[in-house]
DNA sequence: GACTATGTTATATTTTAAGTATAACAGCTA
DNA sequence: TAGCTGTTATACTTAAAATATAACATAGTC
């Protein structure tokens, strides 16, 4: 799985990796039971420090995404009952909806959006 | 409209504020040719800095959802051409839908979930 | 003309978050 | 013992967010 680190983004590093590691697993490119690299050697690869990568995993871990063990490293470990997801999920659609209103797309498109970001993650599964 | 302001909250006050705006738009709350408070109303309204508020301000004219004339006000003027809003909405997905896929959303539960939200926003027009 | 309101710009400051740098600890493996 | 994990702690630097004042140009209103 490559990482793309854009210094320039807007986006802390801590997030990219994040949603970057999120997106590794939902294309299967990471699959449950893999492990990452530790958090020295993805800080030494990037370029960046130890705690940058470590808060980025802390965070999924408690979003339920990794198990962290102090000796194996962080493996994969999916947890879908850890909060409301599908809560969670409409609270972040709202505001890219209204966006999309604004914009004059309807409700159609984004079906079809969806249906394409949705096909492209599952291509090879 | 009503401007709720979470001071707690990790997202920046300007882009809490611009969101809202979004939303409001989106359900009409306020529509096209009205116009929003002052920045110095609304800055003193909420409690906040007034060039918290013109940061906020800036982005939606930029973004092509307002007109700011010096001697109106701030207006709302939709411009949809303002850029690839397809393009961008598919870059927003992509994330959140990744979270949906690792937590066992299924394409059509997300579907379900952006007709709600659209029937949220448009229940009015 | 004087006054008031608008967005806009400028500058300086404070506050907060992000990122870095070092170091140490606990637990496991080889 | 040596080396690898995640974890925690502390201190520092850097960048962004938010505040505080002030001033300007432009229009409308009294």
């Amino acid at each position: 799985m490559i990482v793309e680190i854009d210094f320039n983004s807007d986006e802390a590093i801590y997030i990219q990796l994040r949603n970057q590691i999120v997106i590794g697993i939902a294309t299967a490119e990471i699959r449950e039971g893999e492990s990452l690299p530790s958090v020295r050697d993805l800080a030494e690869h990037i370029g960046i420090n130890m705690h940058t990568v470590n808060k980025a995993y802390s965070i999924l871990k408690q979003e339920g995404y990794l198990q962290l063990d102090r000796r194996k490293g962080a493996i994969i470990a999916l947890d879908p009952e850890k909060y409301d997801a599908r809560l969670a999920m409409m609270e972040d659609l709202r505001v890219i909806l209204a966006e999309g209103i604004c914009k004059e797309i309807s409700c159609e498109e984004v079906h079809r959006i969806v249906d394409l970001v949705f096909r492209e993650f599952k291509r090879e599964v």
